[in-house]
DNA sequence: CCTCTTCAGTACCGATCGGTTCAGAAGTGC
DNA sequence: GCACTTCTGAACCGATCGGTACTGAAGAGG
């Protein structure tokens, strides 16, 4: 059989696809789901209507593989976290994590995740219902990480590690809903710090 | 001079207008305010699009006195834990407050303040910016009771009182945000209490 | 009863929504 | 060069958006 891994007959298509993700998820970041028309969508990414159903399906499913992008891109400081050796460390890079990445210059003001869709019509359903998706799985695998700490003796035995997982989340959404009113990286790393000075002793 | 405060003249209003900002504030509520149409809002409140524009303005003045409305009744905790009389009183009765009305059964799930309207684009703008507005309001009344608070010797001299109010109010932003993805009353109970542990000593 | 004012409902406004169709241009493999 | 495929752009689709104009009906004051 012919492996035929780069063989694109036909016209190649004449923009990139990667640069055209990245202003989509920029506006669905800045707008919303559902402030973020096709037209605000496809002018920024430059490109048509036709190219932008042809490469990504619908506005549905670019908003979709926006998000992944982001899970990959600006909010990568989470996967990162999880792998800190500590859970206090763990703690540590995803709360300050955040701080940095709802608060980047040039990047919009909070996050994707949270300010995409939290309340929607009919037709945003969807779209609001893959982000508490999102939200929930972070949450579940930063209580996965913690349960392990429990394991190793990184946490106190008595410890819940769903509480400290949820807690941990909740300030960081806050802070995602703080950095969309306006509030500075310092004033959000203050608060970060606050929240981490009753982490439980190791 | 006359005073004809109650001079109705002319045919009187057929419904019920706090009844139908209430049943507004709902919509708005549930589905935020670019999510909600003026189709969804008429037929909930029962009156024609005709009604509520004579008696409320436009969609925007709607949402602005529905708004008002929620500030009074589903978030009047907030003002109840201003009245608190010391520091830790108002932090605890201003979460536990958020955990309820974020929580309560027979009403949307979350925060009017924080999901109706966190990102949007060019059309809902005023309304976001009323939010945002909103939302430093309160967090800057916080400040000034924690600042009364320290004068009072009720808090430390060294605690600044800006960083504890937007601490108190990011946790709570995080309660709406968790509330909006599924979180029970329970669950968000006990993150409050977390998020209570490392207050400063009175 | 008559007049006046405001009500309520319908039909309608231009604009925009997400999504599609179609014609033609453009690049690739033979 | 030819056949084939896919891209591009614009025109267009019905539906819905927020907001109005207009027509009568209905209540209040004289």
């Amino acid at each position: 059989m012919k492996t035929r891994q780069q063989a694109p007959i036909g016209r190649p298509r004449g923009f990139d696809a990667d640069e055209a993700l990245e202003r989509a998820m920029r506006v669905f970041w800045e707008q919303g789901y559902e402030g973020a028309s096709l037209t605000d969508l496809t002018s920024a990414m430059g490109i048509t209507r036709t190219s932008m159903y042809a490469a990504f399906g619908n506005k549905e499913e670019l908003f979709r593989k926006a998000l992944e992008r982001y899970t990959e891109g600006p909010a990568g400081y989470a996967d990162r976290a999880m792998r800190e050796p500590t859970a206090r460390q763990v703690a540590t890079a995803f709360l300050h994590g955040a701080v940095r990445a709802n608060t980047r210059p040039g990047c919009p003001a909070g996050c994707l995740g949270v300010q995409g869709s939290l309340a929607a019509g009919e037709p945003g359903r969807n779209a609001r219902d893959a982000l508490i998706a999102w939200r929930n799985e972070g949450t579940a695998r930063l209580g996965a990480r913690f349960r392990r700490a429990v394991d190793e003796g990184d946490l106190p035995p008595d410890t819940d590690p769903a509480v400290l997982a949820r807690y941990l989340m909740t300030v960081a959404n806050g802070i995602a809903v703080q950095a969309a009113s306006g509030a500075t990286q310092e004033e959000l790393k203050q608060v970060a710090d606050m929240a981490l000075r009753n982490w439980p002793p190791t």
